[in-house]
DNA sequence: TTCAACAATGTAATCCATTACATATAAAGT
DNA sequence: ACTTTATATGTAATGGATTACATTGTTGAA
């Protein structure tokens, strides 16, 4: 491996040179540039990363706070940050944390040891305040989940948004008895999922009815939200629509329904939320809210390494839209014989 | 931060001291060890990596070379090496190559380019022999996927064996027209699961009737499955039970079942192979062969780190045992009134 | 013409841990 | 008692890039 100072003899200038021309420092003259640069490509010269960032003091690695990338909605993102972060030279610290405070605490601590210039939290609870005393001494970006009122910058979708958007279809589609599957969770997006769904039918009149509303577990499990849909259909007067706010709870609705013999869509419409790829894989397709994965991923780079280089007029705060897709699994709702209402 | 040379201090011994006890040489007095110790721990020192790597001539930064991390069974591996990695202080840098050969080559220049000191590949044809040339000059580990006849360090199941299970059991069910759903890739795997489908058959005397082996696409998609399916069950004589190489794949094969009103397993056994997340969210739970994913992860990176540090004696070759778990998708064959055979 | 101001480049210190080599002290051998 | 050997520790060079400061050369103003 050919060190700078190889190319300064071989470009017959000194280090200091050689490194200017390597930042892009304005005071090279032009031809010195070029005579520079057919060096370092004869050479084939790469600045060595361990000198550069010893001397630069960072680290060139980023931190991936996650709850668990085999969850296909996290792996998208994961690949986004990936591919970004490769692009800019950073490699990726991935911390699995199955959503366990300890295990986030300890993956923090990694930017006090300065064993990464910042992190990426994929899921974050919203009363995990603690976070802001990290956030205030190192680069640290949402991604997709946050904290209210913590100006950490953040990505995500409008999940307020998405969730009238669900709900103004559903009840376009002339549905009364609306449920929801929500989580026991306390992410942000729980938190405005369900308020979406309430403010939109008390904005179209409909009277909030608690025994709609019921809970899948933490990690939206096809489990959980196989009972969950059992518990609402179990109900004397069930609903004809169910808002799922994840795409596996809405398989596992799915699946609840038909166990019950009830048709989707024909007795009941269930919506779910994400898209990730299980939504094409059984029939009836669901109709769902797609998230940018992807581009949440690489948008929180961009705006992580614009912390850690402290760039000016940064994004602090970027929603990616949302696309509501209706597929196989609503439809409008038709009052049969035996329906009492 | 502090310093070496402020544990130095703090030590009242020099930084090369300190040096030894961090790497553990014998020569330190166990009352010096004791008290440069207590030193660190007073400061709460971490040695800097960048200046360790410089010096050391080391990155600590791993490649992980994957077609699509959002595939649950490399989310999986991806887990497993993660994890271990982190313990040994390593970071990832993740390359996703989407099968392109030409990403596979620019990911290994990383090594040439000394940006990681190894690389796991998580899939590869059988023949990228061009690989050899890195392997012979870089630490690289394959995962799940290899070469044959090159030499290089790998962790894997018995595919081979893996299929001898899975077709004595559908042949001890009492099947003779048995189909399998194989792959367009070139992976080993894939080469040696055919293998272990028709050598089993042979060795009961069943023909191999190359109507009944049909391929799915290189990514084992839902959609490619499902269509090899029809291709399978539009035949005059069907077979009676399916060996898909892949979860996915046998989760297209059922609903191509369904769709065509043959019940799973009534009157069609499917087995799958992997067993990723999606094999229980669907009734029938498919019958499949259970890959230890995140200890494939784990032992590679072990690999790894021992060819990084020229470990001796190390394991070059390790299989790890699959487990073959029955589930719904399978069942005896059934002679019914209208079956001609 | 002379000096200030600036442009272009060079010299050397710096980042921090590792390690070859040097030194000092103690234990062992004759 | 005196050399030899081993043990324990220190000094200083090293890895490679960055950058404050120094130097040289050039241009323009007075």
């Amino acid at each position: 491996m050919p060190t700078i100072s190889d190319v300064a003899k071989e470009a017959n200038v000194s280090v200091a040179t050689v490194s200017r021309v390597l930042n892009n420092h304005s005071s090279v003259r032009p031809e010195t540039y070029e005579r520079v640069h057919k060096a370092i490509e004869k050479l084939s010269f790469e600045p060595n990363m361990s000198a550069r960032n010893l001397r630069r003091n960072e680290t060139r690695v980023i931190l991936i706070v996650t709850p668990n990338i085999t969850n296909p909605y996290y792996a998208h993102i994961l690949t986004g940050i990936g591919d970004r972060a490769r692009e800019y030279g950073y490699s990726a610290l991935i911390y699995n944390t199955a959503g366990n405070e300890a295990r986030e605490k300890e993956a923090l601590e990694m930017l006090k040891k300065k064993k990464a210039d910042g992190a990426i939290l994929l899921a974050c609870n919203v009363n995990s305040i603690w976070i802001r005393e990290y956030a205030d001494k190192y680069p640290i970006v949402h991604c997709s989940e946050y904290i209210p009122d913590l100006d950490i910058p953040r990505v995500s979708v409008d999940n307020y948004k998405a969730t009238q958007d669900v709900m103004e279809y559903i009840i376009e589609l002339g549905h009364k008895r609306i449920a929801t599957i929500s989580s026991s969770n306390n992410y942000i997006s729980t938190h405005l999922r369900l308020k979406g769904y309430k403010d939109t039918l008390k904005k179209h009149d409909i009277e909030v009815n608690n025994d709609y509303i019921v809970l899948a577990d933490d990690e939206y499990s096809f489990k959980s939200g196989k009972a969950a849909a059992y518990k609402l259909l179990d109900q004397k007067i069930r609903p004809t629509a169910i808002f799922c706010i994840s795409d596996t709870i809405a398989l596992g609705a799915i699946t609840a329904a038909k166990e019950l013999g009830l048709q989707v869509p024909k007795d009941l419409t269930v919506v779910g939320f994400d898209d990730v790829d299980d939504t094409t894989k059984f029939h009836p397709y669901i109709t769902t809210v797609a998230q940018p994965c992807y581009e949440l991923g690489e948008e929180s780079f961009k705006i992580l390494y614009d912390c850690i280089n402290d760039t000016k007029d940064m994004n602090k705060e970027v929603i990616l839209s949302h696309k509501f897709v209706v597929r196989e699994s609503s439809a409008p709702f038709v009052k049969r014989y035996h329906e009492k209402v």
